[in-house]
DNA sequence: ATATAAAATTGAGATTACTCAACTATTTTG
DNA sequence: CAAAATAGTTGAGTAATCTCAATTTTATAT
């Protein structure tokens, strides 16, 4: 976890993102002045779950997994964070704790938000409020979908779920699937690592992925759409 | 769906709930001019999933199941509503559809509030809008212990946790457990009836809990949420 | 009150997905 | 670069949970 001291970068962004539109000149220094940017090297934690929550991030580059802790050997994946989003905005109004754990799967650039200095926002700036609260609500619609997934369906519907959403995020930039491994996927379904290599392997045989390395290729989006729904 | 005319009882209600203290006068007013209150008999949807929101709902008496619809025989509920709690709370930032129904268990009173009206609240008195959103916020944390059950843990872990959950609702006045059925009981685990029905036996031949016709006495809560714990 | 429908219960068998063990391939480290 | 550790792969056996069918109980309607 390495400070970055070119401020000038860090202004840059939160001129640039889209919620923090509405604020005052004012209020805008008040936020510099309450930020520090970050950079998280790939595999360290932006956030823990059971620790106290004092700021929120706002990742300005890198790719972050959100995840619940299990039991010690098992975790489960619901979230891939992407350059523009925020971790841990929940801390604002009620989260004394963190209720999962993040970690970057490459270097991340974030920087970190004093919890206090957005509340006192949200209260004085209703505009801006408002559009933070439509950011945390579009986070938290995608848990309904994970809940169907999870409880309706089977091994191969889940995992055709969580490949159609990985896949979203596997642009040129920045090549998702090589950076999971087999583990990280079968988190995401919520199925055991052996049985996500296997319905991989037999995605691969019939011509619906290709596995080349650790990254994979949709081949037939439609069909895998077709096994995401009869799963 | 029948309409209450005594607008006395309605206007009590707003009053007294904790989350429209921080409005002025004028904006109560706003409030009562945008609200009808509704009877919805036993059985009837509040929400229904997929439908159009344009109001939010205020329960003021009675008992709600919330769950996510399935492939036509099977729901996943994951939450109970008593009186002073909202439904539909995401549709004023984001949804423009309900993600989820909503049924009666019991007769159930609501007001019914036009979602513009409390966005516009949220915009330009930002106290009201905090506290607006920490009741949002509360809503969904419960999510978190929703996927942790449903993914790490099998059936007797699973039904423990509900049966701890919904046992917090049973009280003299509104006995929930009469009001569920099995399956209702079954959709909350996500378990199918007979696995359901099969585990109560069990936990009743272990003096874990007592069945009385439809209602479940908890005898030994301690040992209760030790089957949480290791299922 | 009786007939009918719906819900609850029980057991047996089938299915799904996991665990374990062995092995191979890849990555990391001294 | 070699050795060790980690990650990925495969098959066989096992455990968990579901489905189906039969039966009993409870609720609803005529």
């Amino acid at each position: 976890m390495k400070l970055i001291t070119d401020t000038d970068f860090a202004i840059d962004c939160d001129i640039q993102a889209p919620c923090f539109q509405h604020l005052t000149p004012d209020e805008m220094e008040l936020i510099r002045g309450s930020k520090t940017q970050v950079l998280f090297r790939k595999g360290e934690n932006l956030t823990k779950q059971g620790a106290f929550t004092s700021y929120v991030l706002f990742v300005t580059d890198g790719l972050v997994k959100q995840f619940i802790e299990g039991d010690g050997t098992r975790n489960f994946n619901f979230k891939i964070i992407k350059e523009g989003e925020f971790i841990g905005l929940s801390s604002v109004f009620t989260d004394k704790t963190f209720q999962y754990s993040s970690v970057a799967l490459s270097d991340t650039r974030a920087f970190l938000i004093e919890k206090e200095v957005l509340s006192s926002l949200i209260q004085t700036n209703g505009m801006f409020g408002f559009n933070f609260m439509k950011r945390f609500c579009n986070h938290q619609e995608s848990f309904f979908n994970t809940i169907q997934s999870v409880v309706y369906k089977q091994m191969n519907g889940r995992l055709a779920d969580v490949l159609l959403y990985l896949n979203d995020f596997n642009t040129e930039k920045n090549k998702l699937f090589t950076l999971l491994s087999r583990k990280d996927i079968a988190d995401f379904a919520g199925l055991s690592t052996e049985s996500t290599v296997k319905i991989l392997k037999s995605l691969e045989k019939d011509c619906v992925i290709k596995l080349e390395e650790k990254n994979i290729l949709i081949l037939n989006q439609d069909l895998l759409q077709k096994i995401s729904k009869n799963g």
